[in-house]
DNA sequence: CAAATAGTGTCTCTAAGACAATATCAC
DNA sequence: GTGATATTGTCTTAGAGACACTATTTG
């Protein structure tokens, strides 16, 4: 019986309906702050790439960028298409999230889309340039649990506030997963998709193997322990940092002047590891 | 000029040529082997579920189970449902592998797959019976790298004996993916799904928090050391692993008797971790 | 000098690996 | 008793957190 159910399908591949194949990209950037404090060093910002939708549905709204798979490339391939295609940049990293399937989470019909988190370096975005008044801005991105159990995304830029809450629940196999209990104005499901891609992503960066992406090739074990932090969102103390960290990186024999204080070493990352 | 984009596609969604989408799952139980000595407690082995395809494309070849996925359920509704269709049992877990899009990788199409590693429990699969003739069978897997640095995985049913052969190799953004040298004739990329799977379920078994699910509600800590071992490929301490596991379970009041050595307590997961 | 960041060393505590020792059954 | 598994305890070591201390710059 299953010959046969298996042998209708090669056949009659074409009767099948089939979903639409979409994905969806939560492309992370930490951005430096301007100073406010002469003397102290620049604060440092988790920012998430949304595109202000022009069309229907969710016309006006912000949403994630991303976009329908295409022929004769992989889904992987699709995500770093859809970032480069609105940023004009490549992605350091990519890392897979999570397919997201339910019945109804598009009002276009059956579309199903691969979640990707990607990281884009800010010396990448600084060449190209931002604008203003473009529909595509980097947020200030902030998440995390409350006393109360739910979880609170915020997204911030310029004067505009989306503010979700969500909700982490297990579901079916002792897995968890994000259900959205207000959306904050934010388009689709993707308030779920951003959770859950951060939450990937922190858990990636206690590994240190991906937090290089964020930073140029060569760099400060301060701005790498800052990148750390910011994603983390937590403090880190130093001295423990840079033994953590040792193993991944090399010296180089340059330092970066002209600060006000100690000069810093550069390091690069250590490839064979 | 995106919105233009995005508006084109929401109202033309019908005219874009779509994939079809499949779900390719590895069922995976463990076994009691018979005694091969009176005294001995009895060995385990890691078994994985392939299917005797009937058609074409791979006619005779085994494969995993998998198929289409239909409209109205979520991809992991899609792979309980085939593990169901096939086993008539419903797995205890069911593990995201990733997805597998590249171009060509099915005859048939463009389709492509998600990938899970599902678990089932010993005591199902001897409560439905397995059937010899079935084109449905339980094979012994054995996977692991060689002296040079190559991934040789090895399948055994009967005198059944599928042996491929793959290089785990660095892609774009520093991911590792299997490439396949010799498929061993298993059908499709199927090998490097299940090379995938395995090392999913080898990482997720690191947690100790899976590997409850290949034993029913009652358990020794020593059959649930065995399962350890016997997904891992490696011996461990008893002492060790029963102080690791300590906090995932808790005592009841019962006790395997009727073997030749001290009676074991029976365990049950606890629930709030 | 002060104030900031850059970088090193050390103490402690805990978790994990190795392994010894004891307990309890059937025969 | 023997021979197997079941269970507990202890020694050691590696790694992570906390924190003190030194170094180097500009003003």
């Amino acid at each position: 019986m299953e010959c046969e159910k298996e042998f209708l399908l090669n056949y009659n591949i074409d009767d099948y309906e089939r979903p639409s194949v979409t994905t969806d990209v939560a492309a992370f950037m930490i951005s430096t702050e301007e100073k406010t404090n002469e003397r102290k060093a620049p604060d440092n910002k988790l920012r998430l790439l949304l595109i202000k939708r022009g069309g229907h549905p969710f016309k006006d709204k912000w949403a994630l960028p991303g976009g329908f798979l295409q022929k004769g490339e992989t889904v992987e391939e699709c995500a770093v298409r859809e970032i480069h295609e609105e940023t004009n940049v490549i992605p350091t990293a990519l890392i897979s999230v999570g397919t997201f399937s339910k019945p109804g989470r598009d009002p276009r019909g059956w579309i199903i889309s691969n979640a990707y988190a990607s990281i884009i370096t800010e010396e990448s975005v600084k060449q190209i340039g931002m604008d203003d008044a473009s529909d595509a801005q980097w947020f200030i991105i902030n998440f995390g649990k409350k006393d109360d159990d739910l979880y609170y995304l915020t997204l911030e830029y310029d004067d505009i506030l989306l503010k979700a809450v969500l909700a982490r629940e297990k579901t079916k196999f002792r897995r968890a997963e994000f259900r959205i209990i207000d959306n904050g104005d934010i388009a689709f499901d993707h308030a779920a998709v951003i959770a859950e891609s951060l939450t990937v992503l922190r858990q990636e960066a206690k590994n240190y193997d991906m937090i290089f992406n964020f930073l140029p090739e060569k760099f400060t074990l301060t701005a790498l322990q800052k990148v750390q932090e910011t994603i983390m969102d937590m403090p880190l103390l130093s001295g423990n940092f840079r033994r953590m960290v040792s193993s991944y990186v090399e010296e180089t024999d340059e330092y970066v002047k002209g600060e006000r204080y100690r000069p810093a070493k550069l390091y690069k990352r250590k490839n064979n590891i």
